[in-house]
DNA sequence: CCCGCTGTGATTTTT
DNA sequence: TCACAGCGGG
């Protein structure tokens, strides 16, 4: 196989939906190894930290461990983390920075809104740190223009990027902005971490945004630099978070006469799954020219479904899985339920409890929760940068300590006119001259408490986790969460993850000191604390966004809302962002195996009104002979008059054009 | 500290 | 419609 072996100079390959990409960058990775190449000098980026884990193990099990161990698969973000720990300094910042994620960052965002914003003036923290995400991943660490100082969105970003830099802290889109600069000014750096790395090969290239292609760039050395780029320009379907599917159309651009391999076939669905695929996509004009097949036989026709409204939607849906599974025996794992977006998994969830149908929601955001665990790493983190403001501030009354809002107003109001940080202001002899004895106290009982432990974690020979332990017990934080639960079950729950975190802290085999704590955190910083949530793991029929099911497969697939205004989004229309639509359904599509039923309403409940609807223009893109129209009211199997039959027999028609 | 009132706004989501 | 944030009162 060409994708394999053809490991020097540049390579895209081209993988269509379920052609086997990841199976065909590890055995790229086994080549390589087998062919004598240092493992040292690979490095296989992914974007999360999921497809990290899997394709390391796959890598395990196709070479000997102790090759594959010296194999880098990391996530961009990590990898930056590992460019910035060596060599932050050089842009000014100490290596011991703190990573804030995305609620981290709102909370800095919010706290510059309330100083910052006069009287009348409103911004939401959220839509501005939105904002200010967007421009950092196009490359922009500043507003750009004069005025935007003097919008208040301007004066927040500005505020923010120079707050983050005086708390020694940077967030998600700093880690890949600041990882680019120092590559880009610093040459020295460059040719460090360029010789490094031999072998360069990037997954999901179509979802990269610019600066991800210019550290790809600048890590590539030579004329005719090994760099692999595996993806699939129909399944960019993240351009509103900064994606860039240009970058993959241009590939050429960036690293000339590349060797370009397409993988066409699909081992996943059906021929009518594939040709119904096919037939949408089509219609997407800038598109690498590919044509799927399968070799698994035509299969069952696609069923499309017109319901009345949305909740009859669910009901059918619900109804027809269920009839499935009684009639086979299949296991509820085997079906997933696809939706634009997560509002519309309610109707669907209350038809599954109806019938006692298992079933699991994924995505949501669940994950800004586990509060007792961000407080845990927020005192971790203290301790490894003191001038963390965003964590100080998150534990200086976790548990209540006598230090109440007016000192903590009052602190934080020296700490900007000192040009410094909370802890520096709160061990201010002249701050403390001014407060009563009894705050003074409160302040100097808790920098002492930091201190302390700050000694004790990085003593020679500490025992992290042990340390850890007494700093959160002496702290009076443990016993502050568990008073602050309401049934024991609930407080011994919290404490468990907790103690969870710290037995993790204890078995990771990190370095001693600093590094190993650091290295710790920085993990946990940049796994999102979510469940694992794979649809193996879980019970049940999956529930899941078309977003978040890109990467998926199922046996049984039901796509919903195929209506103008959801899919294509309403809003996709102003965007002009109908192709990345299109490439939404496709991907919906190419995630079915052997079934799939795509459905609609003629009206749709939404803010309590029902709102007529039409069928998504898509519908008309797809191949009728790969579609079979489903009477719905007969499905019921309600008593259904044949003027009825007749008469959604003939819309569906009218639909279609055809 | 907690409850209930009011106002608001409502894609997609990982790191 | 409904969920949630922010606020004021008990």
């Amino acid at each position: 196989m060409r994708a394999v072996r053809q490991t020097e100079g540049p390579v895209l390959i081209l993988a269509g939906a379920g052609t086997g990409k990841t199976r065909t960058i590890t055995a790229r990775i086994a080549y390589l190894i087998a062919n004598g190449a240092d493992p040292a000098t690979i490095l296989a980026v992914t974007f999360t930290n999921k497809a990290a884990g899997e394709m390391r193990e796959r890598v395990a099990d196709m070479v000997n461990s102790a090759e594959a161990a010296l194999v880098t698969v990391s996530t961009f973000h990590s990898l930056c983390v590992r460019i910035l720990r060596q060599d932050i300094e050089k842009l000014g910042y100490k290596r011991n920075f703190t990573i804030y994620d995305q609620s981290d960052a709102i909370s800095l965002v919010r706290q510059l809104i309330t100083r910052v914003a006069a009287k009348d003036e409103k911004l939401e923290p959220n839509a501005a740190q939105n904002l200010i995400s967007r421009a950092k991943n196009l490359g922009v660490d500043a507003p750009t223009d004069e005025n935007a100082e003097q919008t208040l969105a301007g004066a927040v970003f500005a505020r923010y990027q120079r707050e983050l830099r005086r708390l020694n802290a940077v967030d998600f889109d700093d880690l890949l902005l600041l990882a680019v600069k120092v590559l880009r000014e610093h040459e020295d750096v460059r040719t460090k971490w360029a010789a490094r790395f031999r072998y360069l090969m990037v997954d999901e290239f179509q979802d990269t945004n610019g600066l991800q292609l210019e550290l790809i760039r600048r890590l590539a050395t030579g004329d005719r630099p090994n760099v692999c780029v595996v993806g699939d320009d129909d399944q960019s379907i993240y351009g509103w978070r900064g994606a860039e599917v240009r970058n993959i159309l241009e590939f050429e651009r960036h690293f000339p006469e590349p060797t370009v391999i397409a993988l066409e076939q699909n081992y996943r669905s059906t021929d009518h799954i594939l040709g119904l695929a096919n037939s949408l996509i089509r219609h997407n004009p800038r598109r690498r020219a590919k044509q799927l097949w399968s070799g698994r036989g035509a299969g069952e026709k696609i069923r499309l479904v017109a319901a009345p409204d949305d909740r009859e939607e669910a009901i059918y849906v619900v109804g027809d899985l269920h009839r499935l599974k009684l009639e086979t025996g299949i296991s509820w794992e085997d079906f997933a339920v696809l939706f634009r977006t997560n509002a519309q998994s309610r109707l669907i969830e209350e038809a599954m409890r109806e019938r006692g149908i298992p079933y699991r929601v994924v995505g949501g955001q669940s994950f800004f929760d586990r509060r007792e665990v961000k407080d845990v790493i927020a005192y971790l983190r203290l301790l490894l940068n003191p001038a963390d403001d965003v964590s100080l501030l998150r534990i200086i009354n976790a548990p209540p300590r006598g230090i109440g809002e007016t000192t903590v107003a009052r602190a934080l109001e020296f700490s900007i006119k000192r040009q410094t940080n909370l802890h520096a202001a709160l061990s201010d002899a002249e701050f403390a001259a001014a407060l009563s004895a009894k705050t003074r106290g409160a302040i100097g009982e808790f920098v002492a408490l930091l201190d302390r432990f700050e000694a004790r974690m990085f003593a020679p020979l500490a025992d992290r986790a042990e340390v850890a332990r007494a700093f959160l017990d002496e702290s009076g934080f443990i016993a502050d969460l568990r008073r602050s639960c309401r049934t024991p079950e609930e407080a011994d729950r919290r404490e468990e993850s907790v103690f969870d975190l710290l037995q993790d802290l204890g078995r990771h085999s990190g370095a001693a000191g600093e590094k190993g704590l650091r290295d710790f955190i920085d993990r946990l910083s940049l796994e999102s604390d979510r469940e694992e949530e794979t649809p193996e793991s879980g019970h049940g029929v999956t529930l899941i966004t078309l977003h978040a099911a890109k990467g998926l497969e199922f046996p049984h697939v039901y796509v919903l809302g195929l209506e103008e205004g959801l899919l294509p989004h309403e809003r996709s229309r102003a965007d002009g962002t109908i192709d990345e639509e299109r490439r939404l359904l496709y991907v919906a599509i190419t995630r079915a195996k052997q079934r799939l039923t795509l459905t609609h309403c003629s009206t749709r409940f939404r803010y309590g009104q029902a709102l007529p609807r039409q069928a998504s223009s898509f519908l008309r893109e797809l191949d009728v002979a790969h579609l079979e129209f489903v009477d719905f009211a007969k499905e019921l199997a309600k008593p259904a008059t044949e003027q009825a039959a007749k008469s959604s027999f003939a819309r569906m028609r009218e639909i279609l054009g055809n």
